[in-house]
DNA sequence: TGGTTAAACAATCAAGCGTTCTTTTTTATT
DNA sequence: AATAAAAAAGAACGCTTGATTGTTTAACCA
């Protein structure tokens, strides 16, 4: 056998794409071997290489166009808003739905960077700098403005981040709260963030609370010799 | 040769311990191969099995050792404090710190969860339901005594340690941030964002807020067909 | 209808994988 | 000094891996 009847390319492509982020999702780009890719699109392995160089590739291709499209659709979501706090909800909202509905890519974007080889890791860690710096400027503008009470941008950018992509750890269509439910949620948590809150004490930490100084190893089956 | 001089059961233990979370950060868990890691101690890879039963052993018996140090350590720095507010301070201060100490430890425990068979997973998966369960239990608590305004403490709990925990992201020793300050920073978000900040608007979503209802799949190399 | 191109198969390669087993050397104990 | 136990070496195993090549067949187009 060769040629199947009613191949064809383009549909063969999406379906590798699409097998490729599923499989890369659940097993990790390491873990995923091209004999599985290929049996899940009901290819041999070796017809792979009609859709890509190389396994590398196949993984930039799915990381880079997904951040060029997170990254395009962020910024037409905030074209035309010129209010900070306006602009920190639409970022919000389109943050988690942009996640909610893409789960897979969206983990793999953030999980396989470390896979990408240099070259394409610079691409994309570039990329995403970018998308950050949307959130890191519409701090800097409320705080400029006085809406925002942000200490550190950089800081409150990445942890602002942080939480809301955290969405992909456990949402799953369907559940109990709708897709508004959980932006309001989110949204209210990330808004009371930047406005200050009510700080009912000073924010500074007290200095008895406990610390960890040193990370305490505990070896797997010897008892540590007992210090003073 | 055969025992080279000088070798000693327990510290080759630790070393391979050390070596195991070295590599398993760096590469992850299934790119990380057993000959490099013997390499690493300065074995050969034979002789790894002197010291686990096999890799998978590996990975679980550093993952459960850090998921109970973890619960213990923020078990018994919330032991005696009664006040919500302040709970919630000790909870931000300890998982911070604690995650700016074991970066590595960290980022494994969380990413390297699908690498683990269905028996070791629901063992850690356990003990991470029961560290959420502290925070959560301070939420509602809080709630419940009126001082803070979380809608749905379940939600704002993934929210709040998804942005504590993605310091292990950025954080490197010796930056430009002291651990005290950064502490501040986050510990100032979460209370804010608990504490109802002063919401300018309604924090319902807008309906007119742009939403992207499909996840529009750009295809590699083909056009895609117009649609109207 | 015939020629051309695109698509997929089939086979192969060297390298690397986790793991097991036997042997050798060092250390500890009597 | 003799013996036992511990520690590691080193070779071998059966498999899988990513990658490559040449061949065969189906789809397309003039």
């Amino acid at each position: 056998m060769a040629r199947t009847i009613g191949s064809n390319g383009a549909r063969t492509a999406e379906a590798i794409r699409q097998a490729g982020v599923k499989l890369i999702y659940k097993h990790g780009y390491e873990a995923m071997s091209l004999r599985q890719l290929a049996a899940e699109v009901g290819l041999q392995s070796g017809s792979l290489y009609k859709y890509f160089d190389n396994k590398q590739t196949l993984l930039f291709d799915i990381v880079r166009d997904h951040m060029e499209d997170l990254l395009g659709k962020a910024e037409a979501d905030l074209a035309g808003i010129e209010d900070p706090l306006a602009r920190l909800r639409v970022f919000c909202a389109f943050h988690l739905r942009y996640h909610m509905t893409r789960l897979a890519h969206v983990f793999i974007a953030n999980m396989e960077i470390r896979s990408l080889d240099e070259a394409h890791r610079a691409v994309v860690v570039g990329l995403r700098r970018r998308y950050e710096g949307l959130l890191e400027g519409i701090l800097r503008q409320g705080a400029a403005q006085g809406v925002f009470e942000v200490r550190e941008p950089k800081v409150a950018t990445y942890a602002i981040i942080s939480m809301l992509t955290g969405i992909c750890m456990w949402y799953l269509p369907g559940g109990r709260l709708s897709q508004d439910e959980i932006v309001d949620t989110y949204t209210a948590l990330v808004i009371g963030g930047v406005t200050g809150g009510a700080p009912l004490q000073p924010l500074a930490a007290p200095t008895e609370l406990p610390v960890h100084e040193k990370p305490t190893r505990r070896p797997a089956s010897v008892p540590k010799a007992a210090r003073t």
